[in-house]
DNA sequence: CTTTGCACCTGTTGGC
DNA sequence: TGCCAACAGGTGCAAA
């Protein structure tokens, strides 16, 4: 998907231009994404949006009529927008129509998810309630890495793309934190010093802010919600660079399958 | 309880 | 050029 970046991208494009517009309806061209689209959010209309909030790598929408729209772009999704006009493309599941201009959910593989519940509780909403905390706040930290992380038998990159550990870190970010942390990612989570947990919570910090201010990362089907792409994938320092030459000692970068997912490392840099 | 592996689905890519 | 296997940013759930 999308990781946490390219999620935040995409609200900050969509807040530019439709925070307190108008919702005046919504078309569900299919019944389900993921999961089943509740038919409810179909019939959403003539009600303002009040707020566009992220939580982990979800969008909420809350409209002033009380209800809270979410949505998960999965792998493939984007939301993008487009005049009313124009007719809506392949794979464009759910348009939502505020005055003037769409937004349309579009996600080819429809690994993405559409829902809407009634006020804004996180804890009410189940995908939300066993989150674990954001990297970006005070509250994910170091000595609170080593906490949660104690114990874990798991690889350390498995272990930060476990949501209930922390949010976020997908697995473009995963290897590049552990990258600039200088921790091998199939290091056991658990066996991690604090001066390593400390170094490894500061680069998640850094490398999610570094991306965000870049726009997030352009693979095959990220695009902002104006249609341009992110410029982070530039700035990779090991993900699908396999084979390429480490930027810091000029080892060949190495790639490995940790957790059924390709995983890139610097077999020097990282101990 | 933790950990692992699969499943969901379509599109693109790279090797032959 | 064409074909087909492998792979792709996530996560919920079953099985071990």
């Amino acid at each position: 998907m999308p990781e946490l970046p390219e999620v935040e991208t995409v609200r900050r494009g969509l807040e530019k231009k439709i925070l307190h517009a108008t919702l005046r309806g919504v078309t569900l061209r299919r019944p389900d994404l993921r999961f089943p689209i509740p038919p409810a959010l179909g019939n959403l209309q003539n009600t303002r949006l009040n707020a566009l909030r992220r939580r982990a790598k979800y969008l909420l929408m809350d409209f002033d009529n009380g209800q809270t729209v979410l949505v998960h772009l999965g792998m493939s999704g984007r939301l993008v927008f487009a005049d009313a006009a124009t007719p809506p493309a392949k794979h464009d599941h759910v348009l939502f129509h505020f005055d003037g201009e769409d937004v349309r959910f579009n996600d080819a593989r429809r690994f993405g998810v559409a829902d809407m519940y009634p006020t804004v509780q996180e804890h009410t909403v189940p995908a939300l309630a066993a989150l674990g905390p954001e990297p970006l706040t005070d509250a994910f930290d170091g000595k609170y890495l080593l906490t949660s992380l104690k114990g874990k038998k798991s690889a350390i990159k498995t272990a930060i793309m476990d949501n209930t550990v922390v949010v976020g870190v997908g697995n473009i970010y995963a290897s590049e934190s552990l990258f600039r942390a200088g921790i091998l990612p199939a290091r056991a989570a658990g066996k991690l010093t604090r001066a390593q947990t400390d170094k490894l919570a500061g680069c998640i910090k850094d490398v999610l802010t570094e991306a965000i201010a870049a726009g997030g990362s352009s693979l095959k089907d990220y695009v902002q919600t104006d249609g341009s792409l992110g410029y982070f994938a530039h700035r990779f320092r090991v993900y699908g660079r396999d084979g390429q030459l480490c930027t810091v000692c000029g080892t060949s970068i190495r790639k490995v399958i940790i957790g059924q997912r390709s995983t890139f490392f610097c077999p020097v840099c990282q101990k």
